[in-house]
RNA sequence: CGGGGCAUGGUGUAAUGGCUAACAUUUCCGCUUUGGGAGCGGACGAUUCCCGGUUCGAGUCCGGGUGCCCCGACCA
């Protein structure tokens, strides 16, 4: 992409408001831009980060037997009375039609989903089945706060799985938290990322969150640094030990809840009365369990823990390009790059403007955090300057080593 | 929802109750320049968040709203 065909601009300073690292840093950017509090948009640079971090959520997701799909936003009432919550969830946005019926905007899909599956699960041969899809969710939050971290609109990522029996979802529910490891680790936080002992809400004991260690964050965690395994201050206190290993020397961390995972076994079932004929001719209630997972919050977190003083450093994973090739008064050359740099299907965002000073250009680069910095100047000759973001050493390097070092 | 802070061009800031609201940056034009937000000259850009009050006079003082940020409570 031309970078001066980019619509947004980077600032030099960041909105005085902003606290939170992510905000300052993403604002300043242009990857996002502010609406109202808790509500943002997600601009050229930021909307292809979150691609990224979707798709690596979505290839796992498949990995593990998802079927995707896309529920609606606009839910009716008499689907979230179905289960009471209609009445009991105090962050449903409600709104009326013009006839005054009552609807809710959707801050999570359990009352569709089953719903949805009890029209298709009927025997045993329907099981398991597992659907998630990625999509905006809306909560009523009494504060927003700390950039992507908490909004009020949200992007979700939400896998719900149905079983015969305890045993088999809870196999599954195991086989979820190997893969939510998995895209923790692709994203480039897990080592900040730990698997987190919370409370199970009305269905279980415990439920599992992911918690991404960082002082931006709002929850409180007491890790275990030997088993990698922490837990949230609402269901334990100081003095209380690992429920892995009993280890009673625990770190109390910030933290922020980036995926969280319920047992929720027949708790929805039996509200719609999704039933399945077992084998044996008899009718048992459906298991279920349900994951979610923010990759907006995702987003924020990488930010907070992958950045410096000049700027973002986004892992190549879900880097909004690979490569950020910046121009000093050398578009001719810059381009044969560009173009054979696209051609072998690297992405590259070209600083191909002209009246734009070379201090500038490479202060926009490190606030942007691009992995790749290559250079064509001057000083160049025929070779690129190439470097990592996250070092200070440069190379000269030909273009076939470049493309090869790229591919 | 309780507590605290803030609100002035797009962004960051300045302005004893007193003249035409100032500066930097951004943007635009011209020149110059190309290795760390470069230089010179010029220009555009504001109903000082809103409503009301005090005053000869309000960006500034008072009252009431609204918005944003932070702390707490809340958080499938």
């Amino acid at each position: 992409m031309l970078q001066s065909q980019l619509f947004t601009k980077t600032q030099k300073e960041a909105p005085k408001d902003e606290e939170a690292t992510n905000a300052k840093l993403l604002i300043r950017g242009g990857f996002v831009d502010k609406l109202m509090a808790g509500v943002y948009t997600f601009l050229p640079l930021g909307f292809r980060v979150l691609k990224k971090i979707e798709n690596i959520i979505r290839k796992e997701m498949l990995k593990a037997g998802g079927q995707e799909i896309l529920m609606p936003t606009l839910h009716p009432k008499h689907i979230w009375e179905s289960t009471g919550r209609w009445e009991t969830m105090d962050d449903l946005y409600k709104l009326k039609d013009k006839s005054g019926k009552d609807f809710a905007l959707g801050s999570t899909h359990e009352e569709v989903i089953t719903s949805l599956m009890k029209k298709f699960i009927i025997s045993y041969n329907d099981l398991p089945k597992y659907v998630f899809q990625i999509q905006n969710k809306f909560r009523d939050e009494p504060r927003a706060k700390s950039g992507l971290l908490r909004t009020r609109e949200f992007i979700m990522k939400d896998l719900y799985s149905f079983h015969s029996d305890e045993k088999d979802m809870e196999d599954y529910y195991d086989k979820i938290k190997a893969h939510y490891k998995s895209i923790f680790d692709t994203c480039g936080i897990s080592r900040e990322t730990f698997i987190t002992f919370a409370s199970g809400g009305s269905f279980s004991k415990y439920s599992h969150e992911f918690q991404t260690v960082t002082e931006a964050g709002e929850d409180r965690i007491f890790l275990c640094e030997k088993c990698k395994v922490a837990v949230n201050s609402e269901i334990i206190s100081i003095q209380d030990s690992c429920p892995e290993c009993g280890n009673k020397n625990l770190a109390e961390k910030k933290a922020i809840e980036v995926g969280n995972i319920f047992k929720l076994k027949t708790k929805f079932s039996d509200s719609f009365e999704l039933k399945f004929t077992d084998k044996d001719g008899s009718e048992k209630d459906v298991i279920m369990g349900c994951y979610g997972l923010g990759p907006a919050r995702v987003m924020g977190a990488v930010v907070e823990v992958h950045h410096d003083e000049n700027g973002i450093i986004w892992p190549e994973s879900v880097a909004p390009f690979r490569i950020h090739l910046l121009s000093l008064g050398e578009n001719k050359k810059s381009e044969k790059i560009y173009n054979n740099l696209k051609k072998q299907g690297i992405e590259v965002l070209y600083d191909d403007r002209e009246d734009v000073s070379a201090g500038e250009k490479f202060a926009e680069a490190d606030l942007i955090g691009i992995p790749y910095r290559a250079v064509i100047s001057e000083k160049t000759g025929a070779q690129i300057e190439i470097k990592r973001r996250n070092s200070r050493e440069v190379k000269l390097v030909n273009i076939e080593e470049l493309v090869e070092f790229l591919s």
